[in-house]
DNA sequence: AGGGGACTGAAACAAACTGAAACACGGCTG
DNA sequence: CAGCCGTGTTTCAGTTTGTTTCAGTCCCCT
């Protein structure tokens, strides 16, 4: 894997760039690592050891979303979770080891928003926070949660119903694979990814080398996004790198 | 984005953290069990041997939730359920005797929130115990006890009568399984369910790795949402994950 | 300018996944 | 006891996705 050479973004920063996101882990190669996944994909990040740490953190600076490791010495995770849950409506992932099927499901009734099994793809870390943040935006202290929706070129993506609508408004019917691949697009406008980078992004596994599925996605996605004219040109080919979506990306 | 102490999902907790419950089971063994496990996990929690000292409690303190073993020596669970209710919309979770009436019990009109086969696992307890709070949050303590009736886009679900409502007012049948299963997508709505998650949140049992149960279960409640024209839309498939519901839902 | 290798687009096929009808089973009702 | 209802399993058809394959492009080199 690689971090992308371009550097991110000159335009509508997803807004993402710029959310504060707090690590809680008592393993400190954990926190280094994704903190350092993290600061290179644009966010701020802090972190803590424990409860308490956390705490002070809460309360001394503005955090946009936490990772939660839900093993910590001296305080389950999930109280922790629940105590946040308790006083604000602050994103919450959580970190679980791998097969406690039963942290999964208190997991998802315990009010957090997404949840992860160690040891974690980075990306796949990356696109659960874009994921949830994009969720949440906009609906904390909105009640009616705009911001789910991400615009470009007159067609409009509905993150929430997952629904595509084209600049006439009718809805494009997209399946699961070419909604998560221009999901992906739209997270990064204006930006070379490489097969490695969407293919993990967007489907949440490795690339296996002598991989064309991407390819044969992007193309299918050309081909729906094409009902208006230049639809052939929003996704332009990197030749040698990958693929890059050109058109202005914007939330309402 | 600021970190705004406003909770998106509801009204900001009467705290779950603060929630006063008791304990109904003649077994000691398992009121103390709970009793240190929900202590342990913020709750106040009181105990009771039988009704008799059930009833004591009700008048002398303000319990939020009850959980109350359907086998009481002297006088049926049941009864003291229906007992609760002709007075209050006090939540109630029944723990019963693992097997086979479990189902057939909820099916009953026992105007149980939830219930829970013992033995059980302590934290599928909290876990339900939050989705009830969750659920029924504001609805205590008013008198009309509103609360218990979950709407989305025209359509209402009655949780005390386990009664379904269409756009139209008309009463729509759901088995048990449909209200369970889409009593979970209720409580998580947008937000992709994993089948393993619809089985045990739903069913209250464990997926057996081959099992197309929750399939064939989202393909006849689709069925019946879909009187009204985008029914379909409503539980949307995310392939290779699991199921989702779209319609924003809100409590009354 | 021409040729060759590497890369990409997309059709064709195959594998995996999902929808839902049909059937089977168990409990309940009359 | 026969039939009905709710539910899970089997099964088959329809989708979606990945791989293979071949043709067309681009780039570099001579």
């Amino acid at each position: 894997m690689t971090t992308t050479k371009t550097d991110y973004r000159a335009s509508p920063a997803p807004a993402a760039s710029q959310a504060h996101i707090l690590v809680v882990d008592d393993d400190a190669q954990i926190r280094q690592l994704a903190a350092k996944f993290l600061r290179e994909h644009g966010y701020r990040v802090s972190m803590a050891r424990d409860g308490r740490e956390m705490r002070g953190i809460l309360e001394a600076t503005s955090i946009d979303l936490v990772i939660l490791d839900i093993m910590l010495p001296g305080g389950n995770g999930l109280d922790l979770c629940r105590e946040i849950r308790a006083s604000s409506a602050l994103p919450v992932i959580m970190l679980t080891a791998l097969g406690a099927d039963t942290d999964r499901i208190v997991g998802l009734e315990i009010g957090a928003d997404d949840y992860l099994g160690k040891p974690f793809n980075p990306r796949e870390l990356l696109a659960r926070i874009n994921a949830v943040l994009r969720r949440t935006r906009g609906s904390v202290g909105t009640p009616q949660g705009t911001g789910h929706r991400l615009q470009f070129e007159g067609w409009s993506l509905d993150t929430r119903r997952r629904e595509l609508t084209n600049p006439d408004g009718v809805v494009v019917d997209l399946s699961t694979g070419e909604y998560e691949l221009l999901l992906t697009f739209l997270d990064y406008p204006q930006r070379a990814l490489s097969r490695d980078t969407l293919m993990d992004s967007a489907k949440h596994r490795v690339a296996t080398g002598f991989d064309r599925a991407i390819d044969i996605q992007v193309s299918r996605l050309r081909k729906k996004l094409d009902s208006s004219e230049d639809g052939q040109a929003m996704i332009k080919t990197i030749r040698g790198t990958g693929y890059m979506f050109v058109p202005a990306v914007t939330r309402a």
